[in-house]
DNA sequence: TGCCAGGCCCTCTTTAGGGCCTT
């Protein structure tokens, strides 16, 4: 399998824009099932985190006060995460926030995102619903941390990965599974997935 | 001035509405 990046973001609200940044980013990189390297930074972008943010996630103004700029950061994750193809979950979430905060520093995403909630929904459909904690305790996936600070998030995106990998093998005979099948897949309509899998698994 | 996310997905649908998911 080749070399993925888990991402995840912390931000002040929910679209980024002049008052709405990234607060904290996580990248975990993954090579065949296993998580080899980590990287995580709180970010400055110079803005205030809402009172119900910092409930929500524990980072606070002051706490941004002292942390590297977000261009810093930035720059540093970029070249952390390289070419290699993008998962986060619900993925049009982080690429908003990647591509804006990218954009501010002179740079432009290059590789595809794949997105764990929409292939969780395909292949977990019996999950009692589909929040990255819930599929985390649902499948017996380990805790990670803090939930809601980006790197305890992204290495459980991550172990979500590897699971619906693990689904991919034992329910399909899949068991090389590129990131442009995962893309693929995300888009398929629910009841299409076990025809599309079972002409992958032909294919393999 | 007043507004303030948006794509996915199901259904009591398609001339639409509302819940899910991320912070």
């Amino acid at each position: 399998m080749e070399r993925i990046a888990v991402i995840d973001f912390e931000t002040t609200g929910i679209s980024p824009g002049a008052d709405c940044r990234a607060t904290e980013i996580a990248a975990v990189l993954v090579e065949n099932g296993r998580v080899v390297d980590r990287y995580q930074s709180l970010m400055n972008a110079g803005v205030r985190v809402p009172a119900f943010i910092e409930q929500l996630t524990g980072i606070s103004t002051a706490m941004l006060k002292s942390a590297p700029s977000a261009a810093t950061v930035m720059a540093e994750v970029a070249d952390f995460v390289g070419a290699a193809p993008l998962v986060a979950h619900n993925a049009a979430f982080d690429q908003k926030f990647w591509d804006a905060e990218l954009a501010r520093i002179g740079r432009e995403r290059q590789q595809p995102f794949a997105c764990s909630l929409l292939l969780a929904r395909r292949l977990l459909p019996d999950a009692p619903n589909h929040k990255l904690g819930t599929l985390t305790r649902w499948a017996g996936l380990p805790a990670t941390g803090q939930a809601h600070r980006a790197l305890a998030d992204a290495e459980m995106a991550a172990n979500l990965l590897g699971h619906l990998h693990e689904r991919l093998a034992s329910h399909y005979g899949l068991r090389q599974v590129s990131h442009p099948l995962l893309c693929q897949l995300q888009k398929v309509p629910a009841a299409k997935v076990d025809a599309f899998l079972a002409r992958a698994a032909g294919r393999a």
